[in-house]
Formats: C-alpha cells, sequence, structure tokens
DNA sequence: GTCTATAAACTGATAGAC
DNA sequence: GTCTATCAGTTTATAGAC
C-alpha cells in the first residue's frame, strides 16, 4: 500500500464507527432483530453509503465479528508473552476479558444454530480464520492446564473450548446487571467461579463441613 | 365441563399437536425465525386453523412454553416426593431433566433481552404464574443445599437460579451433539459436571496432584 | 342445513438490497 | 427513494362432516 490517502483514512474512520456500532446493535439485539436502516442511523450515515462499504447485511456483521475476534486475539498474544502466568491464569484472564467486553455490550451473541449468519459465518474465509487461530491457541492452554492438574482432565478438550465460547455470551451476565443487585467486577467474579469452580464452589482449601454424604460420584 | 365431547378431544389432541410443533421450531430456529406458515405447514392444517385456537404469534410461543413449563413442575413435584434425595441431588436431577429436553429439540431458546416475546411474555399471566411456582421450587432448594453446604454459599441464590435456567438452553449441547463424537448421556454427564464442579473438576476426593501452586482465590 | 375446516387470495407493514 | 420479498393476520369461497 503506497499511500495512505486522506480519502482512505476517511473511509477507514467510518468502517471502524460502522462497526462499533454494528457490535453494539448485534449483542443488544441479535442478527435477525438488527435492521440495516438502524445501522445507518446509528452511524449517522445513509443506508446506500453502508452498501458501499459492505455487501450484505451478513458481510456486516461478519466484518464485526472478526474485529471482536481480533480484539481476542491481541489479548491472547499478551497473556501469551507474560510467561510468569500458568495456563489456567491465561484461560482465566481471557474468560474474564471476554466477560468485561459482553458486560460493555460489545460482544456479539453466538450465531444461533439455524440463523441464516451461520452459514454465511462458515462461508467467511477471514472469520474462520480468526476463528482457528483463537481455538488453537486456547486448547493448547487447555491441554496444557489439563496436564498440570489445573481443568478437569477426564473432559475433552474441546468441551471445555466449546464451554468458554458459550460463556462468552452467557446470558445470566445480562441477567445479573438487568437486576442491578451487583456491581459489574461483583459478577464477573462470580460468574468466573461458577465457570471454573462450578455452582458447588472451589473444595480445595479444606473439607470444612464434609460431615453429610459428599456429592455424588461424577 | 359437564361432558368432554367428541368434538373438544379432538380439538385439544390437536392443541397438543401444534404445541409439540411449535416447541419443535422454537427450539430449531428461535422466535423470530419461525413462521406462522412454518407452523401450520408443519401440523398439517391450515393456517386459519391455527388462529382458531391463538389469537397470535406470541400467544402460540407463550403457550408452548407454558407446556414446557408445566412439564418441569411435574418433574420438580416428582423429586420432591422423593424424601430420600438431598437438595443437591434434585437440582442436578432437575438439570439434568433440562439437558434431555433440550437435546430432544424440545427446550425452547430463552427469550432474547430485546425480542418482541419478551414483553409479550411479562405480560402472559399464566407463563407468569408457571415461572414463578418453578422459580421459588428451585429457590427453596438451592437455599437448602447452601445451608448442607452443598452449593456454595458465597453465591447469591439468585445467581445459581439464573444460571441453572441459562444451562437448559446451553448452547454448548447443541455444539457437541452436531460433532457427533460423544453419546446423548455422556454430553449430558458432562455439562452436568462442569455445571456443578466447574471446569477444575471436582476436588473433593483428594488432593490427588496438588504439588503445583494451587487454583488462585476466589 | 348447519357448523367447521381448508385453501387461497389479499392487506399492510417491514426490511433487505440497490 | 424505489423495488421486491416476506410475513403476520384476515377474508372469502368451497367442501365436507354430522
Amino acid at each position: 500500500m503506497a499511500r495512505p490517502s486522506f480519502r482512505e483514512q476517511v473511509l477507514r474512520a467510518r468502517e471502524d464507527a460502522i462497526l462499533s456500532s454494528v457490535n453494539r446493535l448485534l449483542a443488544e439485539k441479535g442478527f435477525d432483530a438488527m435492521t440495516v436502516d438502524e445501522v445507518a442511523a446509528d452511524v449517522g450515515i445513509a443506508k446506500a453509503s453502508l452498501y458501499k462499504h459492505f455487501a450484505s447485511k451478513e458481510e456486516l456483521a461478519a466484518a464485526a465479528m472478526v474485529q471482536v475476534l481480533d480484539r481476542a486475539l491481541a489479548l491472547l498474544a499478551e497473556l501469551e508473552a507474560d510467561s510468569q502466568a500458568s495456563p489456567l491464569e491465561r484461560l482465566r484472564a481471557a474468560t474474564r476479558w471476554t466477560m468485561q467486553v459482553q458486560l460493555a455490550g460489545e460482544m456479539p451473541a453466538l450465531p444461533a444454530q439455524n440463523s441464516a449468519l451461520r452459514s454465511a459465518l462458515s462461508a467467511h474465509r477471514v472469520y474462520m480464520e480468526r476463528l482457528v487461530a483463537l481455538s488453537e491457541t486456547l486448547g493448547s492452554w487447555i491441554v496444557a492446564a489439563q496436564k498440570a492438574g489445573q481443568l478437569d482432565p477426564g473432559l475433552p478438550p474441546e468441551v471445555i473450548l466449546y464451554t468458554l465460547f458459550a460463556r462468552a455470551c452467557d446470558p445470566v451476565l445480562g441477567l445479573l446487571k438487568a437486576s442491578g443487585n451487583h456491581s459489574d467486577e461483583r459478577i464477573v467474579e462470580m460468574l468466573l467461579s461458577t465457570c471454573f469452580d462450578g455452582l458447588s464452589g472451589s473444595r480445595v482449601p479444606a473439607p470444612a463441613r464434609s460431615a453429610r454424604g459428599r456429592a455424588e460420584p461424577r
């Protein structure tokens, strides 16, 4: 790219504005309920201008999701650079980040099984490439954490991976935020706890009150 | 109701058939993507006949969800009748049931935050009454399980309740089923484990391989 | 003959695409 | 701003059950 002309910079900036709006609307209402008119109104441009940037509603959503995946990949790179952190600490930090992004209203919902979006995304090269990169890094951390006994070695790694993806869009976050009874920080810490330690809670410290019959076997 | 005439029985049976179709379609595609024409075609009746039974698409969905809630309430009553079971065992059994229903493709997705369905449901007396009844029973089990040290007493009960509701619609179930690598039974048991014991796994039995630094504090 | 289901056409509104 | 498709909901005319 020889010269980043002024015009190109303007287009670039506008695209970023569009993607921010799309991500927020995608998080708020989901793909089906989000209308292109709404996006245009939110960005403050004409609907026709949107179609100068993106060929379809699906393209629009895919580009927005690629943006989020790129932010996630940048975070993973940061975490990987911290050689002090254990695999589990990295996974918890990554999960905490996704929850914070969701609370900020910037995490688009997982495309539902039969959404029109799903097939479009599977066919989207850039999106799939980012998704695979993300999965591979997370997958390596998961396997390492299992080897270190920090994650249940009885679970197939893909089950843990899918669960972490799902928790990034967990509706519980939104329900708790809507209830207004807890700070964002507390919500994140509680859900991190339920995710990694379960509803039963971590039993690590000591067999505190183990008088009664213990939990059934897994 | 003096006599359950033949005609009434037919209508009743047809309503059941309709609700079954709606629940399946609701689980498959969600409320927005489901069309009334589709429902009529699936049941094998005319669209006009549908509107003889239900005044609107929202009414249709609400009735279907009430049916599911009633099935759930019946299960809770059964579990409550078993005086042997601990609160935790009851909660696990109830959660297992919801996962099985979801795997069977009969669990409608949680209405999204901004769905047109959400406000309709909040205004639906019967639906709300069932939902409250369900929440109260589950809530009492949750509090009892916390008192018995079977569930993390540091979590507000509503956090646990919301989490159990969310797990009934957990997209991880569908992802794992689609991957085809595990039997339905195994999927349910794994997700029950991640729900109650967390991704780290139950640490109850013994401090097996605790050589390395232990999990960070909650 | 009366009641009911059905198919099919139609309306109005909305949304994607250009 | 226009075009077209889709969908919720209604209406009408026809056919069949009792």
